[in-house]
RNA sequence: GCGCCCGUAGCUCAGCUGGAUAGAGCAACAGCCUUCUAAGCUGUGGGUCGCAGGUUCGAGUCCUGCCGGGCGCGCCA
């Protein structure tokens, strides 16, 4: 929509000698400033050292405007240059709605954009925890708003079933088979002590049999190793697909190690000179490349630090044809940055091919209180016992209201609530409420359809509504660009506001016919934007509650 | 010690590429139901944007230093 307008800014400035200058074309903070305001006049009053005001009346006197774009303008403030949109605009703009649909929001600015995005990548050695939920959640939705902005997205999973950590859930199992069999045994030093193993191996022995237990030890940590895998894995997939997050692939670190990319990773590495033998090991060099030391890449011991396959697996995405790869890592992995950042720079991937967004962690309160643990896991709060006492859209919502990259404060008490203290609620009611506009007037949404006569519609809220309607696709754009879903259920809870404030003001049904009318395609319209951003952030969008 | 992130109303947080008088929600207080869900709406009070400098026509936003909090700094992942 303001397009056009900045198109012929663009051309104003060049006829005044400032061809390419940058100007900001925005949408002031507070009302009162117009739809759109500019401060052009300022930034070329600087150049030139003259009255910012006297510089927006040459721009105004330059502009041509075509009248169904702008109903008016002013010069405000120390030379703000403020535009009034013309209703025409606003119509327009509501008859894209209806048109979209469903797809109304959806751009092509990332066509042929081919993006991956890993997220959770939990290691396989327990029950996901709140933490991995809003990893899954951030992800999902980005992955989303990629998708909505026209970008070829692929959902992965990376797992991580190579490392010690499998070892040590191996035998920490094993321990926990011995001990239900009756033999004395121990979970070892470093092993993993939650309810949970003791659980699986109830489960396993009663699926494999007593004698699983009689194995000598060695068979016995081999076949727990597989179990343990299986078993978390299958357990990590449900507890995903109920949280509403499907991967497109998953990709196993064994199966990185297996297919000789580990080998070719380091001969890339070496090629290049960036390794060097050093105390018994092998390190790579990336202090070259802004890392404060370099790293250990083979052990004394002849194995590999989990960089090492870390690094084929971004190499095999590269080649996989991926323009970028999207990780989404626990905060506390931000020091591994600078380390990947430094190897894939040094073969020589665009700077932006890698990316990270780092989620915060999640402490999860009930009213006042901490919530310290979960008695299954004996650590921490699991995604699927908050899952069950909120639902799945409280818990994505919640874990989606905050960015990325801050604290986040879960509170279940608030996040059950059936009041509009719940932002989730608060939302969902708005959709549930327009629904309700159309079972009154015992009519379809999809049956009221056509253009939206604005005279019809006299009240400030009418308008206040449909200004925040035709916002939609600009958010979802700036969202997509800053891998920021947050911005969505803030844009959610002022379009919810909007909605509430205009069905309390206003009637629809009963109405004089056009008025009636105009108000149920304004509900229609205002329905399909509040079903799309729930939609896109995968949170359900009620007709009744 | 070094590095990264954070510090905005009593609480939880917005604040886009530096723009106009710093905004929401909750909590507090005061109102509003013969009307499509009062499961809602309206109003009031509440701020040294951690502190001190600097850059700029203009700083919550950028730079420097300090204070406070979180995380990291492993031949763990």
């Amino acid at each position: 929509m303001s397009e056009a307008l900045r198109t012929e800014l663009t051309r104003v400035a060049s006829r005044l000698g400032a061809d390419g200058i940058e100007f900001v074309l925005e949408r002031p903070r507070g009302a009162g400033h117009g739809d759109l305001a500019t401060n052009l006049a300022m930034v070329l009053a600087q150049r030139e050292r003259a009255n910012p005001r006297h510089t927006a009346e040459r721009v105004l006197q330059e502009l041509q405007l075509a009248p169904d774009l702008v109903a008016r303008t002013e010069i405000a403030g120390p030379g703000f240059i403020n535009f009034w949109l013309a209703q025409d605009q606003l119509a327009a703009a509501h008859r894209e709605i209806l048109e979209a649909g469903a797809a109304y929001g959806r751009s092509v600015w990332g066509a042929g954009r081919k993006i991956n995005i890993e997220f959770v990548s939990a290691n396989p050695t327990g029950p996901l925890h709140v933490g991995h939920g809003r990893g899954a959640a951030l992800g999902d939705a980005i992955s989303s708003l990629l998708e909505w902005t026209g970008h070829a997205v692929t959902r992965e999973f990376y797992i991580n079933d190579a490392g010690v950590q499998i070892d040590r859930v191996a035998a920490s199992l094993w321990a926990r088979v011995r001990q239900e069999a009756g033999y004395p045994a121990e979970v070892p030093e470093g092993g993993y002590h939650g309810e949970y193993l003791r659980e699986n191996a109830r489960r396993v022995l009663a699926e494999q049999g007593p004698e699983l237990a009689e194995l000598p030890e060695s068979e016995g940590l081999r076949r727990c190793r597989e179990l343990a895998l299986r078993i978390q894995r299958e357990e990590q997939d449900r507890d995903l697909a109920d949280f509403g997050v499907r991967f497109d692939v998953l990709s196993s670190e064994q199966a990185v190690y297996d297919g000789g990319k580990v080998e070719r990773a380091l001969g890339m590495l070496a090629e290049r000179g960036l390794t060097y033998e050093a105390e018994g090991a092998l390190w790579l060099r990336t202090t070259q490349f802004g890392d404060d030391r370099d790293r250990v890449l083979r052990k004394g011991d002849g194995s590999f630090t989990y960089l090492v396959p870390d690094i084929a697996y971004h190499i095999d995405k590269h080649e996989r044809g991926f323009d970028q790869a999207i990780d989404v890592w626990g905060a506390d992995h931000h020091g591994y940055i600078p380390r990947m950042k430094a190897v894939l720079a040094a073969l020589g991937y665009p700077p932006d091919f890698f990316a990270v967004e780092l989620v915060q962690l999640v402490r999860v309160v009930r009213g006042g209180d901490e919530v310290k643990m979960s008695k299954r896991s004996g650590e921490f709060v699991t995604l699927r016992d908050l899952v069950e006492e909120v639902g799945v859209d409280a818990a994505r919502y919640f874990f989606l209201m905050r960015r990325g990259d801050s604290h986040l404060v879960f509170d279940v008490e608030l996040a059950k609530k059936q009041t509009d203290e719940n932002p989730v609620f608060y939302v969902q009611m708005a959709h549930a409420r327009l629904s309700g506009i159309f079972r009154t007037a015992e009519c379809e949404p999809a049956a009221i359809s056509g253009s939206l006569d604005l005279a019809a519609l006299p009240a400030p809220d009418d308008t206040e509504l449909l200004k925040k309607l035709v916002l939609f696709p600009e958010e979802v754009e700036k969202a997509a660009r800053q891998h920021d879903p947050h911005r969505i259920t803030v844009y959610l809870h002022e379009l919810a506001t909007a909605v509430h404030g205009w069905y309390h003001r206003t009637r629809t049904v009963g109405e004089a016919p056009d008025v009636e009318r105009a108000r149920l395609l304004l509900a229609r319209s205002a329905r399909i934007v509040l079903a799309n951003a729930l939609t896109l952030l995968g949170i359900s969008a009620p007709d009744r509650m």
